[in-house]
DNA sequence: GGTCTGCTGTCAGTTTATGGCAGCAGGATT
DNA sequence: AATCCTGCTGCCATAAACTGACAGCAGACC
């Protein structure tokens, strides 16, 4: 038996035991020697998978590593559709893959019916390709505010003045012409936006910020009025 | 990338294409050389995947593999929260209502870190109201469009000249600033568009369309050369 | 016939997997 | 305290596999 065979058996071994397993039974049980065992379950760590194992014990398996199955009524599936259609024709080519990755997990595990009505959907959003929204990457920036991470920026104000400041960004608004990031600037000592496509250079720092983003995002919500609430 | 990783990712990857892929595409997506791609599927196959492939095709995954898809990563919850998102500031309150309901039901099978990635989720879309894209209730439309039901529509052309018609209605498109209703018109004898602004009143009748909606799509897209492709 | 595609064989170089051994650490039991 | 069970890591030599390149065959389509 191959190694990525023996993987998925593993996950499958695993899903099987609700108390803990010692690694020996899930070795014996594999085929295989207890080295191999705990460098097996490494391996599938590394891949997400959320394998407690405690001294004494033995391993569990935390759900949540596999999709289950679900449902979901017909509209529901019309909305997810459209939606990541629109993230598709408008967004970024990281947010496409990511949307259509997503649309197919979930079809995995619906119901025939239902993936049929996922696959044949016929909500459409046309796909414009729009060349003024600056070529920034924008997945460097989604990633630094999932981790909480300060930015370098370097930017060109509306007037084209350039200025570097360091942010902490917490939020992106995707509007119909641009990008916009929302951060708390440390040069201004503010909440402040910046158009993606005046970001002329951009660099993560490894400073973490001290409050999480939601907790900005709410307090920016308070105190920003803008035309378009979002 | 290990192997078996990249096992995964190749079922992942086929999981996302409808249409046959060539092996070619899969090696270069996956960064591997043909020959290794081709051990892959047949690895896969031999796990029991109904990977099927044909010469001059390319590859079909068949949907049913009893392996079920990995969680979905954060950037996938970023693509699917903003999408919906754009669903609910965008088109109408019953697609905004499917499009919460199913981000809560997703959220419910999300193991708990990534629920809270959904929860805190900082990709926003503004919402506008728009005033001018027409009272019309396009979940009716949206409704006839899934079981197939003709539509009589009274509708105004761009002169605003009046017209009453019989079509096949197949599919909506969301424009930014115009809902567009796409289907056979029994009048013209062809594919025909409609604004859904346009539409002064619409009355489903009973009488099913006798092809399905997503044959009609097939071949609207074919025909029709629209400066966005939809 | 030409082209695109799937598919197989072979082969050498490289990488990875494997098991055994030793050792450390944490909790439970005695 | 002592002991046992367990998780976990480092090291190493051997064995297994993986990989890319090349060559070639076959089916479908134009």
């Amino acid at each position: 038996m191959s190694r990525s065979t023996r993987l998925l058996d593993l996950i499958q071994l695993l899903r099987t035991y609700r108390r803990p397993v010692s690694g020996n039974t899930l070795a014996q049980r594999l085929g295989v020697s207890i080295r191999t065992l705990y460098r097996d379950i490494a391996t599938l760590q590394a891949q997400g998978a959320d394998i407690q194992g405690a001294p004494g014990f033995g391993y569990v398996l935390k759900p949540g590593f596999l999709m289950p199955p679900m449902m979901l009524s017909e509209e529901e599936i019309e909305a997810l559709v459209l939606g990541a259609r629109w993230v598709a024709a408008r967004t970024d080519d990281d947010l496409r893959e990511a949307a259509g990755n997503a649309l197919s997990k979930i079809a995995a595990v619906l119901p025939a019916d239902l993936r049929h009505e996922l696959e044949t959907n016929s909500l459409l959003v046309p796909s414009v390709r729009r060349p003024d929204v600056g070529t920034m990457d924008l997945a460097v920036i989604r990633d630094a505010i999932r981790q909480g991470l300060k930015l370098d920026l370097d930017y060109a104000d509306k007037d084209g003045t350039p200025t570097t400041r360091r942010i902490w960004p917490f939020a992106l608004g995707y509007l119909e012409e641009v990008r916009i990031l929302i951060g708390w600037c440390e040069l201004r000592n503010d909440f402040r936006h910046f158009r993606a496509d005046r970001i002329n250079s951009l660099v993560v720092t490894d400073v973490r910020a001290p409050r999480k983003r939601h907790h900005l995002l709410a307090a920016w919500r308070k105190t920003v009025k803008l035309p378009h609430d979002m």
